[in-house]
RNA sequence: GGACGGGUGGGUGAGUGGUUAAUACCAACAGACUGUAAAUCUGUCGCCCCUUGGGGCUACGGAGGUUCGAAUCCUCCCCCGUCCA
């Protein structure tokens, strides 16, 4: 029985891309979606209320490692689950550490079992099994949890990511096995996805996928994108793997991308992505708007009385200049990266919004060709 | 008037004979960031020239001097601070 389903409102005659619903034990999500990253609990520099009433987010990610480490997934547990305690109704996907193991590979060791990780706080050593991060994720109540895997870095040998993209999809097997015995006797609902790896070779791309595709999951991942790789390359990872996906369950590219790569998973089948850009370069000062992006710390800025994007309609760009958040900038106020942040996550929802409305109306095409004509630099 | 202390590149401030166009921090300017060890990190930062690497010029309050060589030592002068008259 599914955890969570999936519906398919429209969808592209050429390209193929969906626009769809996600149907989760926490509200229904319009499909494709970008989900703000929330790693601790919390989507750096903005509120609940920024996040459901200003922009309506309805899903976010949060992160199993961090989470775990601190507070610990007992203590969440015990205040009620993570939507209770980071005061958040609506969906949540947790990462199951998995980019941790790339992330933090001076701290870990791989075995069959799992992961060995010293903690990034103190030093201690801690296990992740792929049992042992569906418990985790399932005491978060966790809407969407991910599998354990193996993120390689790039450039990997053809050799390691066979032998990494083969441990993941063992991975992913015991998992489920265990996710499956755990949710029988649960009465709330947590899908579990497990994520095609293989690098940047599109034959291990596709035999990942075709072996996950025995787990018949409530949706997939597609994992190990954006870890350096030039950009066709990450393209051609999703085009090996998206089709061979159930084509009735979403699709999800983890840790994607920049504005302008948005639409181009879609296109190629892509209904979920997340990504830190938004919030971790609007605090290191880059702006993302529709005509390219603002470096608000460039001296051309200096009095430009403008909003960060004159066709945003967002709290920061109804109320704000450039000149004025430059100064925040370089004046260290954390005011800036509260506006900042809500720019630049506004702008990532809007983009999807559009992507979905130009499927919606059978525009896509239309629509990505536009899109390709955004220069780097906004005026 | 006297006694100390001090004047260094946009700022603060190291450096007390060569390896110093001069540490470091700040500012300024530019860049990076993709399932967040990130409110982080990197580069440039006297002028001119040959587009690697290098060459030339000007620089540590001012003027002289000692020395193969001075931001560094000596002399005088000018400023600033503290204290004593």
């Amino acid at each position: 029985m599914p955890q969570i389903s999936f519906e398919i409102v429209a969808q592209c005659p050429v390209t193929g891309a969906r626009a769809g619903l996600l149907h989760t034990a926490h509200g229904v999500v319009e499909t494709p979606v970008f989900m703000p990253v929330g790693t601790q609990a919390t989507v750096k520099g903005l509120t609940g209320r920024d996040l459901a009433d200003d922009l309506d987010v309805r899903i976010l990610l949060a992160n199993t490692y961090h989470l775990y480490v601190r507070p610990g997934p007992d203590l969440v547990a015990r205040m009620g689950g993570l939507h209770r305690f980071m005061s958040w109704d609506r969906a949540i996907l947790t990462d199951s550490g998995g980019f941790q193991v790339f992330s933090l590979s001076g701290l870990r060791k791989i075995s069959e079992e799992g992961v060995v990780f010293r903690s990034h706080l103190n030093g201690d050593l801690h296990k992740f099994t792929p049992e042992s991060t569906v418990d985790t994720q399932l005491a978060l109540g966790s809407d969407v949890m991910m599998v354990l895997d193996e993120c390689p870095e790039y450039p990997v040998s053809r050799e390691y990511a066979r032998e990494s993209m083969e441990r993941t999809v063992r991975w992913a097997r015991t998992a489920y096995r265990h996710y499956l015995e755990r949710i029988a006797a649960l009465p709330t609902r947590h899908a579990l996805f497990p994520i095609v790896q293989g690098s940047v070779y599109p034959e291990l791309r596709r035999e990942c996928a075709e072996q996950l595709l025995e787990l018949d999951a409530d949706g997939y991942a597609i994992g190990g994108l954006s870890v350096g790789e030039p950009r066709p390359l990450s393209m051609e990872a999703v085009e090996a793997a998206a089709p061979l996906l159930p084509p009735d369950r979403p699709c999800y590219a983890m840790g994607v991308g920049m504005p302008d790569e948005l639409p181009e998973y879609v296109a190629r089948g892509v209904d979920m992505m997340d990504c830190v850009l938004p919030t971790r370069n609007a605090r290191n000062g880059y702006l993302f708007t529709a005509a390219g992006r603002v470096i608000i710390k460039q001296a051309r800025y200096k009095d430009d009385p403008r909003p960060i994007d004159e066709s945003c309609g967002c709290y920061t760009c109804s109320k704000y200049s450039r000149a004025y958040l430059r100064h925040l900038y370089l004046s260290g106020e954390m005011l800036y990266s509260v506006l900042a942040s809500r720019h630049n996550v506004q702008r990532y929802l809007d983009i999807m919004r559009e992507i979905r409305h130009a499927i919606v109306l059978g525009r896509l095409p239309e629509h990505l060709k536009a899109v390709r004509a955004i220069p780097v630099e906004a005026g």
